[in-house]
DNA sequence: AGCGTATGGTTAATCGATTAACCATCTAAT
DNA sequence: ATTAGATGGTTAATCGATTAACCATACGCT
């Protein structure tokens, strides 16, 4: 007995459990490439076979290897989701709506978390190619520019990135709101951001800007310096802002709306009788408050699927690229099918709630908030 | 020329990219299993020849392909996470702190969402173990059992479960708030929770009913019927319910927590002064409200660590089990280690945050909230 | 001298699915 | 009748890493 005979018999730690294709292909006399032809509907193979080989494959309960489809077609049907911080609160939409996006198409999602770290966004990035995804979805921390990696990427919310871009409106969803409040009559804003460097955030204000016309006061804060000039508890002056005459206060997110909001009842003023607020994002707890948030929503939904769509379509595409020197060579406009990235833009959709309403005329004399 | 010559052409349509082992062995003139056992550290390579071998791969920009691995050792180091709702706002923190977790074990986290459903959270399951997961923490939707699967299961959040169960001590933190509440001298308590199925929801709300003495009065309301019967946007009937007496309400979840201290804000109530408001969870926003939220904080970090612990202990060990028959198989005792699946509790934290404060004395007049 | 044993490698089989190339029939058209 | 083509399969190579088993030296020890 030889080597080959002396390794035959060698107990391996792979799971021994589940049935695979030739375990088929024996217990029905046919080979193993008959089975895959089969059960994928490629090959010849004959109606009445097709059918025995289905049944047979789920009576043995066959579950294919990714593992094995993986190495010989050298995809994995999976994209990695990359999150510049897991909990920002909007991130839960997001990884649904991406999940179901792939989901449809046949992928799943491998999650990682850049903890808002540049550094740490690059190891996470660099640990998802490890484990072999097809393409990457990056919702990058704000300035992030992703270098050339060895897969396709879209980005999402960062526009001016080379690569499939896919982004919400939000220069189009400030304006909404912007022209909301205006159209009930507000002349006097204070808008409310957070941090001065993010794109997006100062999209939707320069969105919200766009539709002010003449005769329209406002005026901007950022929290981010102010909380850490005067701590995180600070109060944000608001009331001060509404004695001067500001009648409408618009936040680029529901959580500084909310913030907003409860500091003005706190303070006794009424939203909206005496003071619109208006966010954005769509939050959780955004229809539940009192009163309920007026926002701009996000159809993550839609993101989503233009994000894995353009993913799909560039993974698929390089597949058939590396053989183009087959048969059609002279074909020479055929070659150069470079994805074309347009950079989309998804509508944002204005949620008119109860913290807007029409503004008090500068006349009128403030009414004293009664209670009970 | 026979066969084997007009197959060695073939192209095949994976990727074609990447530097493997064989490309570094024949790079440097030694074998492909001399670098595996170099890269790997298993096998006998001498300390010069393992440095040149890493250089040689890095300089290659070797990334090991993780299919081939996971074909081979039959395991893919990846873990699944199944989630009851992804839209939950408490999710970003379990992804989070499961993905980092799972990625300090080396492993990666595929999400699934079940959707708040049963069937969905069942095919999600198959899909994960389709993609070949070595293991699946399970967030289950209330009441659902999860059957056997061919692969190791962490739950969490739901106790009385075969497997390995991990889970916040809810019933604790219910003791805590309450208990911090009746310090506070609150002798009448309206309990508001959402879902009266939720096993989560009773085991806080018995743990407060568990800290009431005698002389405590409290009520309990279930959202979710309310809202059916009477609307979404219906008011809870608070403002009553403080007339009748109840100084502090203690809510299930921020969430209604937040409901809570909006509805009374607008009626004009102080919060603190009048009423304590309280929640559970630390959602993101509950800092940051006018007045910060008093809650109970789950030590995600914790849970997630326990539940991949528990995983990758059962996914390591199944790994020596086949194979028992080799050598030792008089020792009895050592065959027979099936994991002792400990429940395990993780502590909650009481955050005594601004909503609440002493209970104002019965025959003190209730002030009215003055506005500016 | 001769034997045992580290030391430092190599060889080849294997995981499971896929697929190009080949082969054997059976039918239809020239 | 002979060839072209359709039909229904089979064979074997391949993806890349891992690993049991084998082999070839060199060294120490009695």
């Amino acid at each position: 007995m030889h080597q080959q005979g002396a390794l035959a018999g060698v107990e391996v730690a792979a799971s021994r459990t589940g049935p695979n294709m030739s375990k088929i292909a024996s217990a029905l006399g046919v080979s193993s490439a008959t089975v895959s032809n089969a059960l994928s509907g490629k090959g010849r193979v004959s109606a009445e076979l097709v059918e025995k080989i289905r049944k047979k494959a789920d009576e043995l309960g066959y579950v294919p290897s990714s593992a094995g489809r993986a190495l010989r077609t050298g995809r994995s049907n999976v994209l990695g989701l990359v999150l510049p911080d897991i909990s920002n609160p909007l991130f839960p939409q997001i990884a649904q709506a991406m999940e179901a996006a792939a989901s449809n198409a046949g992928y799943g999602i491998l999650i990682a978390d850049s903890r808002g770290d540049v550094t740490t966004q690059t190891q996470a990035i660099s640990r998802l190619i490890e484990r072999g995804v097809d393409g990457l979805v990056v919702i990058p921390r704000r300035g992030t520019r992703i270098g050339d990696i060895g897969c396709p990427v879209a980005m999402v919310d960062t526009p001016s990135t080379p690569g499939n871009t896919v982004s919400a409106d939000h220069w189009e969803g400030g304006a909404k709101v912007a022209r909301h409040l205006v159209d009930l009559g507000h002349k006097n804003f204070l808008l409310v951001g957070y941090d001065p460097a993010s794109n997006v955030q100062n999209d939707r204000i320069g969105g919200m800007k766009s539709a002010f016309g003449p005769g329209i006061k406002y005026d901007t804060i950022w929290l981010e310096t102010l909380l850490r000039e005067r701590g995180e508890q600070t109060s944000l002056g608001l009331i001060d802002r509404v004695r001067d005459g500001v009648t409408a206060i618009a936040a680029v997110s529901d959580l500084h709306a909310l913030r907003v909001l409860t500091e003005l009842q706190t303070a006794g003023i009424k939203v909206p009788q005496q003071v619109s607020v208006t966010g954005f994002d769509d939050l959780i707890f955004s229809p539940v408050v009192t009163p309920s948030l007026t926002t701009v929503h996000m159809d993550m939904a839609r993101i989503a699927e233009l994000a894995i769509a353009a993913l799909v379509r560039e993974i698929e595409h390089s597949k058939s690229e590396p053989n183009a020197n087959t048969s059609q060579e002279q074909n020479g406009k055929a070659a150069k099918q470079t994805v074309t990235a347009e950079p989309s833009k998804v509508s944002m959709e204005l949620m008119v709630r109860a913290s807007s309403g029409p503004a008090i005329l500068p006349d009128t004399p403030i009414s004293n908030g009664k209670t009970l």
